[in-house]
DNA sequence: CTGAAAGCGCTTACAG
DNA sequence: CTGAAAGCGCTTACAG
């Protein structure tokens, strides 16, 4: 007999169904072993005839959680509506499917750099913690960073993996990565090598991969030469195009680039093909990332590849252990060179 | 005088230190013009200090809604773990960005196709309405989306907009897309121009790609010959490739290829090459989407853009006007030609 | 303009 | 194994 509710049927409507007390239909419903076999069937029939589901705001305000996670993507706001680096892209990808595979739910939000983060998701009991994903200049979040641990937020940060970091981070190693780049040009012949890329605590990733580069440099018997590194504090073609120019502008030779991002190298392949010089013949490209796009343009770009899927997962993992109340570190990804024609190299595509 | 609080502040610790009654509290700080000027500015001061949060599920609770969307992106169990149709994923940005201008929050959600959908993000009151994205089997789905409708969810679809649906979808208008492309190629002399991409219902959106193609050759004088059509059902590179050795083992002569999809077209252009085939001298080749590796493929990709933004924008309206009982109709989106050095014209890169 | 009170729909001790 | 009851933290009529 189809008795038409009005609005939405709660546990009280199965209760009075199945005859039984509205306790006993939350048990059975969480899968309680205090209901007898009979019983939570019944009740789980007369739930699925409904449409039951359970509340989660009643549910959460209750107990307190809400068994989802916010993910802060931040974005520089010089960046025009359209453009994601879509690094951060693969890595939402696989944050998301982390989640999933821990039961949790995400909340997905980008945040311009320049305003006040809205970072409140854990104070207003909408998510358990924060996942926070971004470029970004470090010295200026860094207190942003601080105030969230000591407001007890339970939050992991995609970035540079330092001493002394306030919070806890995740990271590939950017140093290795910069060495093994390096080292592979050195290889190759090459000895006048650029670097795009800010090489400033600013920013933690960029420089670190300035770092291993200038090991490799120096464990080669090399002098890093100033007037080969250029700023360029964003992930963005533009910038790569802008560097080269005003590495050709200063008018020192150079047979290779280091581009710290892989759209950093993407705009210097544009900007050297317009200069005429042929890649990889006269000058070396490699860039860091290994983007989507990285296989596809021409030629096909060497790149430092980051396990997105091992880092989605990580994140998770320790935001979880977090608002589990467990002990938790930062921690380092591998790095690893992903060879293609771009550098030179005989490698296959 | 810093009193420690014991876990995080509510509204009735603030009615406490300033010495009102918590309703005041909650209207002042929900902006209520019933509360003097005086009043709500110490709340508010005793609120930031206190760095007071209202608990959403407690006002969700109350207010029965949660001001947050949820987002479900289907992906083909086939397809592996890491790779999301970048199409999808720039929908997501521009949806995200969408919400944010409307003050929602946004749940992101990817489900399987072959399982059930986890759909029930507005019965369990975690989102106000839904939005579906992804391709898939439209005959299959159907039947789940007559569910949705009849339960009163509130969600839009993105996807072919056909007569009959019995849902509200919002995409592109791809037959005239496909007019443009196939008017575009007989422009330039193409006259065996292979399809790539189901033709049947089961995927309306590449169906109806197809049946602007056939429109245009037949405006033309031409016979649409099926031995230039092969069925690809997904967009992944893979097919691309499987679907041109087809075409070639089929023996037919053809002048052009116009793939469904960029990743269809993209596979095109790797088996065309593997074959030795040179693009676009002896084949054009043409794509749909403009997906960000589109301009870096080589040769460049000649395809239709669809306006992600726009759309993000259409889709969010759309959900929140059926939240707010509001009429609503399904809408296409204009497709717009992008031409680049596939398909053999002399436009610029 | 302000306060006391009801109620949103659950979960979970407590008592049996 | 089951029920009656308290309580999570708000919002909002209702009364003043």
């Amino acid at each position: 007999m189809a008795t038409v509710m009005k609005g939405k049927a709660t546990s009280f409507d199965i209760a009075y169904k199945a005859g039984v007390s509205q306790s006993t239909v939350s048990r059975a419903l969480r899968g309680s072993s205090l209901v007898s076999d009979d019983t939570r069937h019944r009740i789980q029939t007369i739930a699925r005839e409904l449409n039951y589901k359970v509340d989660k705001n009643a549910s959460n305000l209750r107990r307190q959680h809400s068994v989802t996670l916010a993910l802060l993507l931040f974005e520089d706001p010089t960046t025009d509506d359209s453009l994601i680096n879509p690094f951060f892209l693969s890595m939402l990808g696989s944050i998301t499917r982390a989640c999933v595979r821990q039961g949790y739910d995400l909340l997905v939000s980008f945040q311009q750099l320049s305003n006040d983060w809205h970072a409140d998701y854990q104070d207003s009991h909408k998510a358990d913690g924060l996942i926070l994903l971004g470029y970004g200049d470090y010295l200026v979040s860094r207190s942003r960073l601080q105030k969230l641990v000591d407001q007890g937020t339970h939050f992991v940060r995609w970035g540079a993996v330092l001493e002394g970091q306030p919070d806890i981070s995740i990271g590939c190693d950017n140093a290795l990565g910069g060495r093994a780049i390096t080292d592979h040009l050195l290889a190759l012949g090459r000895r006048r090598i650029a670097f795009i890329g800010d090489s400033s605590a600013h920013f933690p990733e960029f420089s670190a991969r300035y770092r291993g580069h200038c090991e490799a440099l120096c464990a080669a018997g090399l002098e890093p030469d100033p007037a080969l590194q250029v700023d360029a504090s964003d992930s963005i073609e533009r910038l790569g195009i802008e560097s080269v120019q005003v590495l050709l502008s200063r008018g020192v030779p150079f047979d290779a680039i280091f581009a710290a991002s892989d759209l950093l190298a993407i705009g210097a392949l544009r900007a050297l093909a317009n200069a005429g010089l042929r890649v990889p013949e006269q000058v070396s490209v490699v860039g860091f990332d290994d983007i989507p796009t990285a296989s596809f343009v021409n030629p096909a770009l060497t790149t430092v590849m980051q396990d997105t899927k091992l880092a989605g997962e990580m994140l998770v993992d320790r935001v979880l252990r977090q608002i589990r109340g467990e002990p938790v570190e930062s921690a380092m990804l591998p790095a690893q060179l992903v060879i293609r024609r771009s550098c030179g190299a005989q490698a296959a595509p």
